[in-house]
DNA sequence: CGATTGCGAGAAACCGCTTTCACGGAAAGC
DNA sequence: GCTTTCCGTGAAAGCGGTTTCTCGCAATCG
């Protein structure tokens, strides 16, 4: 049940058409230099006449490139479903089309280094290989080593042994942290993400350092922790009220975390903006449809995935790559 | 810069071990029944002994299959970033991983019959694909022309001509309405989405029939028409407020239009759920993360990627398909 | 002016798997 | 008992590019 594709031109035709050799069409085709610019001409136009396209699969196989990208992303609780990697899978994929590649998608358990996707991956079945959201750095090593270009999605905890892109997760919990300050606020609280995550982690000390720029030290009790989701979110702001008491704003480390806690904020009979205000982080499709409307740290979540791609592309051609961490920007709306 | 993968198995080397031609390990690799029982033995043993994995292009270039699914989403509108169509796709991507096959992901804008992503897909690249959200025929038809196997997320305009998945648009609307008048709504009015989707207009016909079920005939007054956005929502919400007097309960045809219209009503000075009912449609984040919580109809996101992989699947067995239209469920919240 | 160097270009081997074709032997038919 | 059919199997010819190797010719050198 094969597709029954139109008549595939070859090669051999376009060799023929253009009067020279098959080795000549594939250095044209491939971009080597040492041609004639007549027979550049003459092939070129031999293609654009005859419609050709590469054959992936064979090309794959001569050349041990498979102009394939995988995009590799952890389903453990189904994280795909998170708009933001949606978005980022988009911007990837958009600008490894332009270069010609294409982003394989697997949404998988990510086992260990002996499963099925790591044998794929070590199969030389792809190119090079993103990930997202990653936990465990073992495959990842493995795959470096055999040579394996790799892009990380977000932090590692190793920040020095992959190219990694991120936004600025610090810089975001610190502008967000000192705009409640400059609101007049007086105890600024935080909700933290899972902070085994060093993205949890980053917007902590981010919080932690504009506080202490503030003049004061953050108080323990204005610190409790979430673990991303809305109901940790509440939690954590049900005990922020009882612990902490004159709270007057809070730093929520994701929006959901953050509309979680405009819920326990309004279960207790306070009012948001004008008894406690609130950042969340992300500026999610939540962050506007929270009411009141969620300010919140914007990423450019297109952009984290273009850098991605770029970071990959980079590597293909065999060049070094730094990091790259992509600047946040706080959106205010009306929590604070 | 090709990954220096570790040295790879070939079938030379299992056709040595297990003492039988290339031919036969093809066979047996391939399911072909005619191979004595030993001999498959014997392969098998040597492909586990040798850790031996097929590779992929050497593959595609002898077979003809690719082993690769594209799944193309129409970027326009960046309707990636609706967690929506990640879900769905991860469930594409499980499916068709467990078949030993593997999801391309395209997000492009989606354009004529002779784009980049037309002649992809038609130049045997890959085995199948499946669209998303889709708005023009003409593509999708050539590429059947050319038998290549389809499948389609979302309703097509042409029902008839193609293999589709979708979740219960009519049944869903109509659930929610006929919930509206249970709870004692006299006045229900309906919040379309964009109707030249099938989606759009099968919920309008869902609501229409509840209503009419109810012994009326819904008034033009109830119906205001959204485009799926928030702001769209909150606009016809207003509409609504204003030419329907005495409204009481609305059904919106997504969550995101519904929580733009709770925000047109709180404007209004008007509660929600006392003064007016409301349920949204698709069951998302935003419904649960709504202030109060939306009751919306929840389609089983993922199990529609399943089914739309599945379909592929059949296909590329061969099998004839029919449509598969998945039930939706009524998620009861505050809302209504 | 003959010898060396360099460069553009073609012939052919090769990438690893699939599939057709042909063959030898066993089972079935006459 | 001999021919015909069937079945399992191997040899070999691709699939469509890439790349190495070689060669002819022109430019460069002594």
């Amino acid at each position: 049940m094969a597709a029954k594709s139109a008549p595939r031109a070859t090669y051999a035709e376009i060799a023929k058409t253009a009067a020279v050799s098959e080795a000549t069409v594939s250095r044209v085709l491939n971009g080597d230099e040492n041609v004639h610019p007549d027979r550049i001409k003459a092939v070129n136009s031999a293609v654009k006449k005859l419609g050709y396209k590469k054959h992936r699969a064979a090309s794959a196989l001569a050349s041990g490139r498979t102009g394939l990208i995988a995009v590799v992303i952890d389903d453990d609780l189904s994280i795909f479903a998170d708009p933001f990697w949606a978005t980022v899978t988009s911007g990837i994929s958009r600008v490894l089309m332009e270069n010609e590649l294409q982003t394989l998608l697997m949404v998988t358990p990510l086992e260990s280094v002996d499963g099925p996707v790591a044998h794929y991956l070590m199969g030389g079945e792809v190119d090079g290989a993103i990930f997202f959201q990653l936990h465990k750095d073992a495959l990842i090593k493995r795959l470096r080593k055999q040579n394996l270009p790799i892009v990380i999605t977000g932090t590692p905890h190793s920040r020095s042994d992959f190219p990694f892109v991120d936004t600025d997760s610090f810089g975001g919990a610190h502008a967000a942290t000192k705009h409640l300050f400059s609101r007049g606020c007086k105890q600024v609280g935080i909700i933290t993400g899972d902070i085994d995550t060093t993205a949890g982690a980053a917007r902590l000390d981010g919080y932690s350092q504009a506080y202490r720029e503030s003049g004061h030290v953050p108080s323990k009790k204005l610190i409790a922790s979430g673990d991303w989701s809305m109901e940790s979110g509440r939690a954590a702001m049900a005990r922020l009220l009882e612990k902490a008491e004159g709270i007057d704003g809070v730093f929520a480390s994701n929006d959901l975390m953050a509309v979680g806690a405009m819920a326990a904020i309004e279960e207790a009979g306070l009012r948001v903006p004008e008894d406690i205000k609130i950042i969340g982080f992300d500026d999610s499709v939540v962050a506007q449809a929270a009411r009141p409307a969620l300010t919140s740290v914007r990423q450019d979540i297109v952009a984290l995935g273009e850098a991605a791609a770029e970071l990959m592309i980079a590597q293909l051609r065999g060049e070094e790559v730094e990091p790259r961490i992509l600047k946040s920007e706080l959106v205010i709306r009306e929590t604070a």
